[in-house]
DNA sequence: TATCATACTTAGTATTGGGTAA
DNA sequence: TTACCCAATACTAAGTATGATA
């Protein structure tokens, strides 16, 4: 699939858009990671993988052809010895400015719809309702959602029955055993249509039903035993739930690695008693295999369980997502997201993880912090037991938090991405990369000057800038030495994980990236940059240890108070969001092919989105049965090629026949052989795209900038413009999630 | 000014379950 | 009817960003 995105035409200078990550695979496979004492994972070699033949729409035509020097003026030289540690530097006095939170463009064009599913709030409902609704409905009464009809006619009467049926809902009692036809038949609330909060609340009133804790402990059966040493060994309930966790885990690399098993061993002593621990000191003597067979069986059986047995299970289920799931957010029912508290178990960390293994303790009550209105009923905890704080804050949008207890870190409950609240986040969000679109030219003039400032810091400002423009590279946050996997991200880079060629492969200046970046994902690129920086590297190199910072004087915050200062609300992660939109647009433009059939154009719609995930490094570990399935579809290319043959002989004796024949009768036949043929060929057609668009995936995870960094109305507008259903592109999470985008984006959308 | 705390987005993988081929 | 496959969903870790605090 060479050729099948450009470089980006926006971006001054800014040589390749799509990263060559994925390029170069023999290189990489023979490439040992260099990283210090981090070992890099090999299991995550993911990167290696089959398309090797992206190619590579580096623009030399702006390189600096300037002889330069590049010698820093600011005499500061001395300092870049400095390690990580020293990075302290003057940040600039930098106004936080607040993101407005009305930024946003207003929708595109308004559709009439008819009413709406609402859910009926309880009384306080008047007093709660959002400003923007306070010109309808007087009375206590669930508020409908507004549509741009009822705005105007602001006729609150209707919808009485529905109003019960939704409370009984509410209130888990369900009444319609089937949920009604999977049609999707309600009425959706276009909260795109209302005005939004600007002062920093979240939400007026709420109103939800807690957290859903994950079951008690069940020990294990008395014929499932535990082996110490060779000899069988009763375990206490709480060392025997640590045991079942690592039981679990026994098929899995996990176990296998050293820290895992460290931190496992270490943790589960905790939970025994005096005895056990004096009789339990080496993993290695432990012997879970029984536990690890009766949870095999016990999965098992799941599976065999009968029809009766299962629906029973999915309508429980369905019992505890209504009762939980949901809660009434203002006047809407809403879904939330993970309404389940994480159960207890051990720790998997990504990559070479220090605290993998770890016990991750069982959250109780006591841990669990509430919020909801204060007016609202709350949740009540579970019999004897009390939460540990109930709040009311309306400036922030999640309902549940607990500090779980590996990194110390906290814990949410908050709403599906379908919600009002997510929604207008992410539509901002959007709004915010199209107001980048239209000052980018001047912020990329200005650190192509700042490169030749005499200031170091400004000098490593611009440099680090253009590689988040140029690359996607995530911000790079400072991390905690020893806390978590060592990975890195732009302003966290080492000089170990850069190196330069003045000349390689025929091209000049050339920089390779290699460093493990967010969740271990190993990011490796060798791309041409501009004379001045690739000098200005050089020049931040010098004197320094492999294991130094690449830009000793620069970290995040400085590089978002000076992006701050750019743009409004301008921040280094609205650069990731920025290019990969454009380059959806652009690459939409350039590849769909009007005369193409419809999955030949869905085809051309996932290669746009692959140059993104190329771009933004989206990679996935091939699914374990990629060969197989991949086999399969061949097989079946095979099969169909040998039934075309069949039609084509078929119909070519067919029209010998006709021919001596003359009648009728042949010359019908021939019409319908021919049909036969073409029906062939479309369907060999369908699979073999189908085939391309696999193995082209291989490696290459879609779904993550599909739902975070494009811009949906992108892909509605072009859904729209080439009449492709939407629901090629979306499916039905992602239609709810992006229905703002549905809704108001038509096929003249421009990002 | 550096560090910490908090809130929220982004991320890859494991599991589920529904459709389809055998 | 069963086995299998894969898309969808669930899960939760790991980022970014920013305001508060020391």
């Amino acid at each position: 699939m060479s050729g099948d995105h450009s470089h980006n035409e926006d971006q001054i200078d800014c040589g390749s858009r799509v990263n060559d990550s994925h390029k170069h695979k023999d290189k990489y496979k023979e490439k040992e990671h260099k990283h210090k004492d981090h070992k890099k994972d090999k299991e995550r070699e993911k990167s290696k993988h089959g398309n090797s033949d992206y190619k590579d729409f580096s623009d030399k035509k702006h390189r600096d052809k300037e002889k330069e020097k590049m010698k820093h003026k600011d005499g500061s030289t001395d300092k870049y010895k400095d390690k990580h540690k020293e990075k302290k530097m003057k940040s600039l006095d930098g106004k936080v400015k607040k993101e407005k939170e009305n930024g946003f463009a207003s929708p595109q064009h308004m559709k009439s719809e008819p009413e709406d599913d609402f859910y009926h709030s309880p009384k306080y409902e008047k007093s709660l309702k959002r400003e923007r609704d306070d010109d309808n409905d007087s009375e206590f009464k669930p508020k409908k959602i507004k549509t741009e009809n009822d705005k105007k006619a602001k006729k609150r009467k209707q919808d009485e029955d529905i109003k019960s049926k939704k409370t009984k809902n509410k209130k888990g009692e369900v009444t319609d055993g089937k949920k009604k036809a999977k049609k999707e038949p309600e009425e959706k609330w276009k909260w795109w249509e209302e005005e939004r909060y600007t002062d920093g609340v979240k939400w007026k009133f709420l109103e939800h039903k807690g957290p859903v804790f994950a079951p008690p402990y069940e020990p294990l059966p008395s014929n499932v035993k535990f082996y110490y040493d060779g000899k069988v060994m009763r375990l206490s309930p709480e060392a025997e739930e640590v045991a079942t966790f690592f039981a679990k885990m026994l098929d899995h690399e996990y176990t296998t690695k050293d820290i895992f098993r460290k931190n496992f061993f270490k943790d589960w002593r905790k939970e025994m008693t005096a005895e056990e621990k004096a009789k339990i000191t080496d993993l290695k003597k432990c012997n879970f295999a029984e536990m690890n067979e009766f949870f095999k069986a016990q999965s098992e059986a799941r599976k065999a369980m009968t029809k009766e047995e299962k629906q029973k299970i999915k309508e429980d289920n369905e019992r505890i997502l209504q009762e939980y799931g949901f809660c009434i957010m203002d006047n809407h029912r809403e879904r939330i997201a993970n309404f389940r508290i994480e159960p207890p178990g051990l720790f998997r960390g990504r990559g070479d993880h220090p605290k993998m293994g770890m016990l991750k303790r069982r959250i109780r009550p006591e841990d669990i912090i509430i919020n909801c209105s204060k007016d609202s009923k709350h949740p009540e905890p579970p019999p004897g037991t009390r939460w540990k704080e109930v709040r009311h804050d309306n400036k922030v949008t999640w309902l549940v938090s607990w500090t779980e207890n590996i990194q110390g870190s906290i814990k949410y409950i908050m709403l599906n991405p379908s919600s009002r609240i997510k929604g207008e986040k992410d539509w901002q969000k959007y709004e915010t990369a199209r107001r980048l679109k239209k000052c980018v030219d001047r912020i990329r003039n200005q650190y192509r000057e700042d490169w030749k400032s005499k200031e170091m810091r400004i000098r490593q400002r611009a440099v680090a800038l253009y590689f988040i423009d140029k690359l996607a590279l995530r911000a790079g946050n400072e991390k905690e030495e020893g806390e978590t996997a060592d990975t890195v991200g732009c302003c966290s880079l080492r000089v170990e994980h850069i190196k330069l060629y003045p000349e390689s492969d025929g091209q000049e200046y050339v920089v390779e990236f290699d460093f493990l970046g967010k969740d271990s994902i190993r990011y490796y690129n060798k791309v041409p940059v501009e004379k001045r920086v690739f000098k200005n590297l050089q020049l931040f190199m010098e004197n320094k240890e492999p294991d130094d910072d690449l830009f000793d004087r620069l970290n995040t915050s400085i590089l978002n108070k000076h992006l701050q200062e750019l743009m409004d609300g301008l921040t280094a992660k609205v650069f990731r969001t920025y290019n990969a939109s454009i380059t959806l647009q652009q690459q939409l433009k350039e590849l769909t092919n009007a005369e193409e059939n419809i999955p030949a154009k869905i085809l051309s719609y996932n290669r746009a989105n692959r140059a993104v995930a190329i771009l933004c490094n989206h990679q996935r570990a091939p699914p374990k049965t990629f060969e197989k399935s991949m086999q399969n579809l061949q097989t079946k290319i095979d099969a169909k090629r040998d039934q075309l043959s069949d039609a084509k002989r078929e119909l070519k004796s067919a029209k010998a026949d006709a021919k001596v024949r003359k009648d009728e009768k042949s010359k019908k036949a021939v019409e319908t052989k021919k049909k036969a043929v073409q029906r062939i060929e479309e369907q060999l057609m369908k699979l073999e795209v189908q085939a391309t668009d696999r193995e082209e995936n291989k490696q290459i995870a879609l779904g993550t900038s599909k739902l975070n960094y494009l811009d949906p109305r992108i892909s509605v507008a072009w859904c729209k413009k080439w009449g492709i259903p939407v629901e090629k592109i979306y499916n039905k999470t992602q239609r709810e999630k992006f229905a703002w985008a549905i809704d108001m984006a038509d096929e003249d959308f421009e990002f």
